[in-house]
DNA sequence: AGGTCTTTCCTTTTT
DNA sequence: GGAAAGACCT
């Protein structure tokens, strides 16, 4: 049975313990995507399941994408049609077939996006009169996030539940009103309908005989809610998960699911696989000896048996410019030792860190590419781009006409269209419609403007299958002269412009891949457009190192891994609240160290800039936490807080020294001893006069606590 | 309505 | 330090 060779017990057991609820307790490494691809295929083939008939969800859409790739290999088949997707695409899936039974929305809902749901927030803000300074938009909105997620909302927050009630059932009603969902009510309205018309649920709970959940501990209560209906029938029910590598309790995830689901299925299997594959020893006993130190855990046993001679290093550098040096020197080390730009990550955990590596990647011309911070469908000219597509392609959305109505600036401003709103509330028209309205309600110039923008918009609509949808992107960029706006922005505008060309190429592929008029295919596209988030897709055909937050390598490896500005205050956070934020922060730390494969640096810096301020913070805790004997420290250990931990830690001559050619005459300082003139030289060895209190001391030259003054 | 100066705010963020 | 929202001016 070819899915079975090459997995060792425990991983033969998941795949072919295909029956009740099973849970997977996966450590880091252990070969869980392998174990989730071949189970899929195992069901397919050895059982005869219809391909479906199984449900698999995963947390991104890289790793739902990465799935269905490694499944469609293993059976050598076309598996797009399977159910391999995010909870949010499989709602949306749900949703837009059967939506229609709330009877709220219809079937070509828009998804909004976190920064469209902001808008709306600050807009009705603005409509209730209720001051943005006294009640922080963006408390608001994670407030009833919250509020949809059932999540428990501390008591000591200062926003009154009643005003959060109130801007809450504004937003829901301007939610329904311009058929708008958002990613909290994709889930929320599958749960609804399923509740509520039972007939639905059962329909979903015979189509699904098999479910697969991965990254189970980043499972939030409806998620979980929602399994839990769809598996009632079947109990059929695999998950899999490492509750060392929760880290995403901020956006609600609860590690107690773990628990839950155990009591939940009473008669749960729960498979261990405890054999990491990826990190050597000294990386994985380094991770094993940190994460140890959390008490909300249950141990485990995770072990390799890859060796290797290198032991992680740790190094403290004296600015975060020279960390940056240090960084870009031992990548050049790594090169000359074999490796390849892209077996090399860098990792922080936040993303403005990025910058100070950047330049100095830049200056020595070291190619990287930076993962995360704005991505592509979040920029401001793909979304408006985009909203023209829905604008044409759908006059009623109101949400689209928003954005785009003065952009670029055609001189109708935030008083014309609260004219047109309040149109639309009379006459219960869309905005687009409310400009027929409008004559005599805006001046003569206003219904001027307003009268190019709607022929503008409906001869595109004319005009959409007159080419492929990717030349009308031209198009609209050429009549709606986005074009020429962005072309008076110089540099800025090239930039943007060469965004939506890429825009342009994925419509191309979209273009080749869906069949039907261009109507139907841009209604495809635009439909989950708000689900896509990177189409900075890794290419693995160009060399270059990666640098992402430690949130966005979860779930990939690396042969080296710089783990940058280990400091306190940044790594843990200085935002950490409570013991258990602490937890999360150190789980964070895990799930960077176990990326690793072969090499490992952590690094950090006693004096840097950060947020417009010259800081110095201390090593991060968890530096100290770790078990001294995988760590090799270099740098400036100095310093009152790290005396007392330098002694634990071994302290080996850099390989390169940091300070070479000493002569007679030079003067050093060394971090114990102070500043001193050297007397003598020879091949290796340096004489040092002190002042009185050290006297005349022999030391190693290029020993890292020595440096030139 | 729009340009420019000034103030404010900064975690993480699979969707 | 730098983006983004807000205030102020034209």
């Amino acid at each position: 049975m070819h899915l079975l060779d090459g997995l060792n017990e425990m991983q033969q057991q998941a795949v072919s313990t295909t029956e009740g609820p099973v849970m997977v307790m996966a450590g880091a490494g252990s070969g869980k995507t392998r174990v989730l691809t071949h189970r899929i295929a195992y069901l397919i083939e050895e059982l005869g399941i219809p391909s479906n008939q199984i449900l698999a969800v995963t947390f991104t859409n890289k790793a739902a994408m990465e799935m269905k790739e490694r499944v469609s290999k293993l059976l050598d088949r076309d598996v797009r049609n399977m159910w391999i997707s995010t909870f949010h695409a499989c709602c949306v899936r749900i949703l837009r077939k059967d939506i229609l039974y709330l009877n709220k929305h219809t079937r070509d809902f828009v998804i909004i996006d976190e920064e469209d749901a902001l808008r709306l927030i600050r807009d009705i803000l603005k409509s209730l009169e209720i001051d943005k300074k006294e009640f922080n938009p963006k408390v608001l909105k994670d407030a009833i996030s919250k509020i949809k997620n059932k999540v428990y909302i501390p008591s000591n927050n200062p926003y009154t539940e009643e005003i959060v009630d109130k801007v809450y059932l504004n937003y829901q009603k301007v939610l329904q009103d311009e058929n708008l969902l958002d990613f909290d009510d994709l889930i929320i309205m599958t749960i609804e309908i399923f509740e509520k018309f039972p007939h639905v649920l059962e329909y979903y709970q015979n189509l699904f005989q098999y479910i697969m959940i991965d990254e189970f501990q980043d499972t939030n209560s409806i998620q979980y809610h929602l399994i839990n209906l769809l598996a009632q029938k079947s109990k059929n029910i695999f998950v899999v998960g490492d509750q060392d590598q929760s880290i995403y309790s901020f956006r609600g995830a609860r590690i107690e699911n773990i628990d839950l689901f155990q009591k939940d299925y009473s008669n749960t299997k729960i498979i261990l696989l405890e054999q990491n594959y990826r990190s050597v020893k000294n990386i994985l006993n380094l991770a094993n000896s940190l994460i140890e130190k959390n008490q909300k855990r249950i141990k485990k046993n995770l072990f390799t048996v890859k060796t290797f001679d290198n032991l992680p290093v740790y190094y403290r550098a004296e600015s975060g410019y020279a960390e940056a040096i240090y960084v870009k020197e031992k990548i050049e080390q790594m090169l000359n030792e074999g490796y390849n730009y892209s077996d090399i990550a860098i990792l922080y955990r936040a993303n403005a860190i990025s910058r100070l590596f950047e330049d100095i990647f830049i200056k020595y011309k070291i190619p990287y590419r930076i993962y995360g911070g704005v991505s592509f469908y979040r920029r401001k000219e793909i979304k408006d781009i985009i909203c023209y597509l829905r604008l044409i392609t759908n006059l009623d959305c109101d949400f689209a006409f928003k954005r785009i109505i003065n952009e670029p600036k055609r001189k109708i401003g935030d008083s014309v269209v609260e004219k047109l709103t309040a149109i639309k509330d009379q006459y219960h028209v869309s905005l687009f419609a409310a400009i027929d309205y409008a004559e005599g309600i805006v001046s003569k110039q206003q219904l001027n403007a307003l009268l190019d923008f709607k022929f503008m918009i409906l001869e595109l609509q004319e005009r959409i299958e007159d080419c492929s949808i990717d030349d009308f992107i031209d198009l609209v960029l050429q009549r709606t002269t986005y074009l020429e706006m962005l072309q008076a922005q110089n540099e800025e505008g090239l930039d943007r412009l060469a965004n939506i060309y890429e825009l342009k190429s994925i419509l191309s592929d979209v273009n080749e891949d869906i069949t039907g008029s261009n109507y139907e295919k841009l209604n495809v596209f635009l439909s989950d457009v708000a689900l896509k988030t990177d189409a900075d897709e890794i290419d693995d055909k160009e060399d270059f190192v990666k640098m992402m937050t430690f949130h966005q390598a979860k779930g990939l490896e690396f042969k080296v891994v710089f783990m940058v500005v280990m400091e306190q205050g940044i790594f843990p956070n200085q935002l950490i609240r409570d013991h258990n934020d602490l937890e999360e922060e150190r789980r964070i730390c895990y799930v960077g160290i176990t990326r690793a494969m072969e090499r490992l640096f952590l690094t950090n810096a006693i004096n840097r800039r950060y947020q417009g301020m010259i800081t110095s913070n201390n090593p991060s805790q968890f530096i100290k936490e770790m078990d001294a004997k995988y760590l090799e420290a270099y740098g400036h250990l100095n310093g009152s807080f790290e005396n007392n931990y330098t002694r634990r830690i071994k302290i080996v001559a850099d390989d390169k020294p940091i300070n070479k050619d000493y002569k007679v005459g030079d003067k050093i300082n060394h971090a114990t001893f102070g500043d001193g003139l050297v007397v003598g030289v020879d091949s290796k060895n340096i004489t040092v006069a002190f002042s009185v209190q050290y006297g005349i001391k022999k030391l190693v030259a290029n020993h890292p606590s020595i440096r030139k003054i």
